[in-house]
DNA sequence: ACGTCTGGATAGTGTCACTATCCAAGCATG
DNA sequence: CATGCTTGGATAGTGACACTATCCAGACGT
């Protein structure tokens, strides 16, 4: 297909698939002559794949390229290929009101050390990107006056381990490791607003519940 | 105390303060003279507030006005508060990538409807910010290849009924109604990043479990 | 052959959260 | 009272970033 049928294909204008192409999101097609390219099912997938990265995750155009270097390295074992492109992904920063000091940074680091070790989980994790998203955003909390202990976080780590059990469950169902590396990263990302909303539906129950006038929510 | 000092303490500017004032975010200090003016713990507590729902929630700073109104309106109950001031923090955008056609739509609010009778929630939540939030979220999945049912969403509905339980146990700890409705506000939006971290961790611990090769995480 | 479409290059737009600069009116000290 | 610093307020500017508008010359289709 021609870039006006990626484009009409995939909601995606003309212009900004030049762009991506431009940034290197989006690899080049196949040259037909100096002035002719044609794409294919492979380009539109992976412009899908842009947009959820950019447009629901909010991943900056420079991170996106990060993420599917790693999810098109082929040199990686499928495992290294999905962990790299997943951490790649940037968490939504934490609180920046007072860049957290350096106590309240050490003491998050100790609590969420305390947490990994609780839940059986490898202490290195707590150097992932992740686990140095977790420890930032904990500092920020206690600055903002909601401090929080290894305790506090468990029934969160409890609720994240259904979603990720839900997630693996998900990824099996797809079969080439190509569509799996994909997946892994448009599903993180993607399922993100929806258990961000199912927790507000939650709320609203779970407060109705307690409190016993479901009429008011 | 002066703007100085609150922004000493708050790690804010005073440039970003008087920003924030202007635009109605932060209530004005009481006038001492024309050109002066105090600022108290209220302010102190509401600017870290602003700072959370706009820093850690990327609420734009017109929502984040309507939000705090919310907040500070006497006229609801504490529950009507609550739930006027968190449903109206926007949800994280889905994939605009064709817009979601009308007919996935509706599928989309079918299989969601089907999600919240299987739930047992009242199905007006279909019709709440959240809900649409969601409703639209599943049509863009789709639209990008990854369907949903009810059946597929229930394990992340378990899991967000789960983070629910933890929020409405750390309000509990919050005497009066005015912190309750502003701890609602914050750790509605401060949580999200700390359940996206943990779902990180857990999908990698998970895997490692999976396929019995720990050392790859 | 001739109007349309193509891909490529370049520069511009819109949004949005700040931020730099001025200004005139206090306040604090000699 | 003078002088220099600070204060709150108003105005215009900045920087980041994801696009987007415009041009262009070379195919392609009829």
């Amino acid at each position: 297909m021609r870039l006006a049928e990626l484009s009409a294909r995939s909601g995606v204008s003309t212009a900004t698939i030049k762009f991506y192409l431009r940034e290197g999101l989006l690899p080049p097609g196949r040259r037909l002559s100096a002035t002719q390219a044609e794409y294919d099912g492979t380009h539109l997938r992976r412009l899908r794949l842009v947009r959820a990265l950019i447009q629901v995750g909010g991943v900056p155009v420079a991170t996106a390229r990060e993420v599917l270097a790693a999810v098109d390295d082929e040199g990686l074992t499928r495992h290294d290929r999905l962990g790299a492109a997943v951490w790649a992904i940037p968490q939504p920063a934490p609180a920046r009101t007072r860049e957290a000091t350096a106590e309240e940074t050490a003491a998050a680091r100790t609590q969420v050390a305390a947490l990994l070790q609780r839940l059986g989980w490898p202490s290195e994790d707590l150097d992932s990107p992740p686990g140095q998203a977790l420890v930032r955003t904990v500092a920020a909390l206690a600055g903002l006056g909601y401090p929080h202990d290894a305790e506090g976080l468990l029934p969160y780590a409890r609720a994240a381990e259904r979603a990720a059990e839900a997630d693996l469950d998900m990824l099996e169902h797809f079969t080439s490791e190509e569509e799996q590396v994909e997946a892994s990263v448009a599903l993180t990302v993607l399922h993100e607003p929806v258990l961000l909303a199912l927790r507000r539906l939650a709320q609203a129950q779970e407060s109705a519940r307690r409190t016993g006038r479901p009429e008011e929510w």
